[in-house]
DNA sequence: CGCGTCCTTGACACCAGTCAAGCGTTGTGG
DNA sequence: CCACAACGCTTGACTGGTGTCAAGGACGCG
């Protein structure tokens, strides 16, 4: 079984054997949490990094007024951030989406795989960034994109990031949220959700049906979102490889 | 001349006479900027750390189809991020809005500090955790909130952070921004910013004008706003002091 | 079989964008 | 000192994107 931490972090920082086996040490003993279940509450003082290994996880935040946004979603080999425990009382929660394989690491444990391992530390600190990328890309669609666009971006950034880690093929990839679960990432209702899904499929740019997203022609999906995968930081595309 | 970075640093962290020796040492060769410049461009590779020490700038990213989305302030005490050169290429801009005093510190310069001090080392990472924070939070805004009280929201965040380091007093603050420039914060065209701006203005929440924000009752805008200062993490409010 | 969940569709209302014109202020050059 | 341009703010009319409400259908599950 693939180590999807390991899959992510070497698209930017090379790892020597020795950095690989301390991660695969790290990650042994997971447990499997049910969808639909928090992982972190809002007001709770985590003491230990959640990593996923398996399954589909998200941030997210509850408005007084009932409505929710989710604010990021973790694909396996993300985790939520290791620094976190500094502030305190979590401002928001992480649950999951699906039945999930989650790795929970001392605080201590990380302290010192980064101290042993320099690249390990690098390819840390690289990944915190790119969370944070993803979420300033998320504002930016959110305020000046229009719906459709908006969407076919996240379909965009998503490929590439199952991609990383083995998770989807050239054209397609399985995405298991709802369309209200869309609604509440995009800002849109559910019924807007559903418009703008015909809209793509018309366009021949997207289908997503039954959890599963396809994607006949990525390249011309990429034009008409204006997706630029430069805020992935990754390095160069994956598009050669023939993952599948 | 009171130095804004340890006066935020200090919202949470306690700092001795040695850290904030150190601190102002750090700041001590300061440069002036004008406004409506770049500090950094997209694409560019920065190598070293941006301080903002008085004036008010802003994160950005420019679309293809010309539009703007701001994705942060900058207000005095605020840095860009100290990892940001792991990242190679910014994938985005900062600028200054009003002119600016901006100290440039030297990625070995940071290691050096944060090696030796302890506090200002968790300190750094709290204030990284904050922005990220922020972020979040004008998301949710920008997905959930209606425009009235986005923008009533963004007054109540500005307000906390400009009295943490001693620019605001208990009912007023100057924000040196056009319309048009608070439309791009908030997703917004100019035209509806107005509209919404007269709209608080009738409700007796706020008035905005040339540059400057009053808020007859702050309290009252925050209930409006749904505003919880919970994800800004500092530590007791600051209401009970009274900064001018 | 009946229930719940999710998806689909249509009608309608409204929030917000666009376009365009006019106004006030500021700064600049003749 | 005045004319003029530039800029930002204000206002109105109109359009359109998106939300809300509501009803019905498809599917899975107990």
């Amino acid at each position: 079984m693939s180590n999807p931490l390991i899959l992510k972090l070497e698209r930017r920082e090379h790892l020597s054997s020795v950095d690989k086996d301390a991660l695969n040490e790290l990650v042994l003993t997971s447990r499997i949490v049910d969808g639909r279940e928090d992982l972190i509450s809002e007001g709770e003082n985590p003491t230990c990094v959640r990593l996923v290994m398996e399954g589909l996880a998200y941030r997210y935040k509850h408005l007084a007024n009932g409505r929710r946004q989710i604010m990021a979603l973790l694909v396996p080999g993300d985790c939520c951030d290791a620094h976190i425990s500094l502030l305190g009382r979590m401002d928001h929660s992480i649950g999951t989406l699906t039945a999930c394989r989650v790795v929970e690491i001392s605080n201590e444990a990380i302290e010192r795989i980064v101290a042993d391992h320099p690249s390990i530390q690098r390819a840390f600190r690289w990944a915190t960034l790119v969370d944070e990328a993803i979420l300033r890309e998320w504002l930016v669609g959110m305020g000046q994109r229009t719906a459709d666009r908006r969407m076919a971006h996240l379909f965009c950034e998503l490929h590439v990031r199952f991609r990383t880690v083995g998770l989807a093929t050239r054209s397609d990839f399985n995405l298991p949220l709802s369309q209200s679960d869309l609604g509440d990432i995009l800002g849109l209702s559910q019924v807007h959700v559903n418009r703008m899904l015909q809209n793509l499929r018309g366009k021949g740019l997207i289908s997503f049906n039954s959890g599963k997203v396809v994607m006949p022609d990525a390249e011309q999906l990429r034009e008409f979102a204006g997706f630029n995968e430069d805020y992935l930081h990754y390095g160069a595309e994956l598009f050669s490889e023939t993952t599948e």
